[in-house]
RNA sequence: GUCCCCAUCGUCUAGCGGUUAGGACACCGCCCUUUCACGGCGGUAACCGGGGUUCAAGUCCCCGUGGGGACGCCA
C-alpha cells in the first residue's frame, strides 16, 4: 500500500512554525518511503478562514519548502460529500438530532464543573424517539458508551482511553455545515492517508474520530502525535515568544534549510549529526524516533544552523536566498565587484543574510558618514598623515590584488616605523565607514581602486579637519 | 476539577540493565589573528523525588511531584 500523508492546516492566520514541523514530519514520512504528501486546507470554519490565510500557507509552505503531491484540497469544496455521510452516520443509527440550546449545554457544563466532573454532553438527546420538525438542531455523532478505544501511536505508544470520558460530539452545526471532527474523518478516508502525524493537541480528538472511522466501517489508518514546541517560559510557543511565523524566518535572515534542520532536530536525532542536507533528512528520519516529550524552541542553535549554512552553501545558493534581502534593503549590486566574491569575503562572520546584505553596502554605494565610535577611536592626529602615505602607496600600484594591496600597506608600516595595529585600523575605517571588515587587502581589492583613493582622500581631509578644529 | 501525554547538563539530545553518563548550542578559558568573526584546543554543567524488581536501574514497574495538552454549534 503506498504510504499517504498529509498536512491539514486551518486558514485563520499565519502559517505556524509549529505546524511547519509536523508538516516537515510528514513530508519526510511520505518522502522515506516513496508516498504521497497531500495539502488540505481546513476552512470549514467561514467566520475564522480567510483568503489572506491560505495564502500565507501556500506563501509558507513554498519557502520552507515541502512540496506536495496533491492540493491544496479545500473541505469548504467538499460539502456535498460530508452531508452524504452524516446522512449515512444519520441512518444507520450512528447519529441523532439534538435540540439542546447553547443556554442549556453551557449551564450542563457549568453544573459538571462545579462537581468536578469533565463537562461533557449528557446524551439528553440521543434517544429521542420522534425528530421535532421544524425546530433548529445539530447532528451529533452516537458514541460507544463503554469500552476502551487504543490508539497505537507511532510517536507515543499505546494510548488508551476509555469510551467513557467521550461523548456525543457535534458533527454537524445548526446551520448544516460539518464540522472539524467529521470534515477530518471522511477527508482522511477518502484520500486514503495511511498515517495521521499531526500535533498532539489532535491526541483527544483521536479517539472519536477511530470511533467515527469503526462507525463506517473503515480501515483504520496509523497515527503519530508529535509533540508542541514550548517557548523558553515552557508555555506552548506562540507570538509573545517573537517569532512564529515562518515567514518572520525568511525576513529575519535566515536560510529555509536552516529552519528545516532546525526543527527537524528538534525532538529527533541520529547520533550526533547535526546537519543534514534534503537527501540526509528523508534517508535518516524516521517517524518513530521523534521524541514523545515537547521541546523548547531556542533560537541561538537556530542562527548556529543559518551560520553553518551561510559558511558552506554553493555562493549560487547563497546569492538566491541573498537576492530577497538586498531588493527588501534597497541595495543594488549590479555596479561593483562581483556578488559571489564578497560572500565569500563575509561569509565566515554573518549569521544571517539580513545581516549580510547590511554590512556589505559599503562596496557598491558611498557611506555619507563614518561610524561615530570608530572614528573616534581610530582617527587620531597623527592620521591624517599615516593615511596619507598609504594613499600615495596605492596610487603608485599597477596592480590592484590582495598581495599587492598588503604589501603597500606593509610598506607604510615599516616606512613610518609603525605597527600594523597603527595603520589597519584607521584604513579600515576610512574605506568602510567602520571598524569591521574583512581582512584590509581583501577588502580593498573588492571596493576597486578607484573608490578606495577617493575614500582615502575624503578621510585624509576628514582628520585634518577634525584636528584643525580644535 | 476530570482525562491524556511527558520527565538526562540552562537548551536540543545520545543512552534501549553493567558507560569515567557521549555530542551539539549557549557560557568560560587558551591558541590563531591588522579589526570583527571563523577555526582549533580545553573547561563548568544533567539522570525530579520516593519506593520496588534485579547480582546490577538513567534504563523496567508503582506512587508522588513538576510541566504540557484536551475538555466549543474552533480546528
Amino acid at each position: 500500500m503506498t504510504v499517504r500523508t498529509r498536512f491539514a492546516p486551518s486558514p485563520t492566520g499565519y502559517l505556524h512554525i509549529g505546524g511547519v514541523r509536523t508538516a516537515l514530519y510528514s513530508w519526510l514520512h511520505a518522502r522515506k518511503n516513496g508516498g504521497k504528501f497531500v495539502l488540505r486546507i481546513e476552512d470549514t470554519d467561514r467566520e475564522r478562514s480567510t483568503q489572506e490565510s491560505v495564502d500565507a500557507i501556500l506563501e509558507g509552505m513554498e519557502w520552507i519548502g515541502l512540496d506536495y503531491d496533491e492540493g491544496p484540497i479545500f473541505q469548504t469544496d467538499r460539502f456535498d460529500r460530508y452531508a452524504e455521510v452524516i446522512q449515512q452516520l444519520l441512518d444507520q443509527g450512528d447519529a441523532y438530532h439534538c435540540y439542546c440550546t447553547r443556554e442549556e449545554l453551557d449551564e450542563m457544563r457549568e453544573q459538571q464543573r462545579a462537581n468536578k466532573e469533565k463537562p461533557r454532553y449528557n446524551g439528553k438527546c440521543r434517544d429521542l424517539k420522534d425528530p421535532k420538525d421544524g425546530r433548529e438542531a445539530v447532528i451529533r455523532f452516537k458514541n460507544p458508551v463503554d469500552g476502551d478505544v487504543v490508539i497505537d501511536d507511532l510517536i507515543k505508544g499505546k494510548i488508551v482511553i476509555n469510551n467513557r470520558e467521550l461523548d456525543d460530539l457535534i458533527i454537524a452545526r445548526s446551520d448544516g455545515t460539518p464540522t472539524y471532527n467529521l470534515t477530518v474523518v471522511v477527508d482522511d478516508l477518502d484520500m486514503k492517508m495511511t498515517h495521521i502525524i499531526r500535533g498532539d493537541d489532535h491526541v483527544n480528538n483521536t479517539p472519536r474520530q477511530i470511533n467515527m472511522m469503526k462507525a463506517l466501517g473503515a480501515e483504520l489508518p496509523k497515527f503519530a502525535h508529535a509533540p508542541m514546541i514550548l517557548g523558553d517560559d515552557g508555555k506552548r510557543l506562540s507570538k509573545r515568544h517573537g517569532a512564529v511565523s515562518v515567514m518572520q524566518y525568511r525576513d529575519d535572515g535566515f536560510f529555509p534549510q536552516a529552519v528545516l534542520n532546525y526543527l527537524l532536530r528538534l525532538g529527533w536525532s541520529h547520533g550526533d549529526q547535526e546537519i543534514f542536507n534534503r537527501e540526509e533528512m528523508i534517508e535518516f528520519f524516521n517517524i518513530e524516533n521523534v521524541n514523545g516529550a515537547p521541546s523548547t524552541f531556542n533560537t541561538q542553535k537556530l542562527i548556529w544552523l543559518n551560520e553553518q549554512y551561510i559558511k558552506t552553501l554553493p555562493v549560487n545558493e547563497v546569492i538566491a536566498h541573498l537576492q530577497w534581502h538586498l531588493d527588501n534593503q534597497n541595495l543594488d549590486t549590479t555596479n561593483g565587484p562581483a556578488l559571489g566574491e564578497v560572500i565569500e569575503a563575509h561569509r565566515d562572520r554573518a549569521k544571517t543574510l539580513k545581516e549580510l546584505a547590511a554590512t556589505i553596502r559599503y562596496y557598491y554605494e558611498d557611506f555619507s558618514e563614518y561610524d561615530e565610535k570608530a572614528s573616534k577611536k581610530h582617527f587620531k592626529t597623527a592620521t591624517a598623515n599615516i593615511l596619507q602615505n598609504v594613499l600615495d602607496k596605492l596610487t603608485a600600484l599597477d596592480s590592484w590584488q590582495a598581495d599587492s594591496i598588503n604589501n603597500a600597506i606593509k610598506a607604510t608600516c615599516e616606512e613610518l616605523e609603525l605597527g600594523m595595529g597603527k595603520v589597519g585600523p584607521a584604513l579600515r575605517v576610512a574605506v568602510t565607514g567602520s571598524a569591521v571588515s574583512p581582512s584590509l587587502d581583501i577588502t580593498l581589492a573588492l571596493v576597486g581602486k578607484d573608490k578606495t583613493l577617493e575614500r582615502l582622500k575624503a578621510a585624509v581631509a576628514f582628520a585634518i579637519a577634525k584636528y584643525a578644529n580644535l
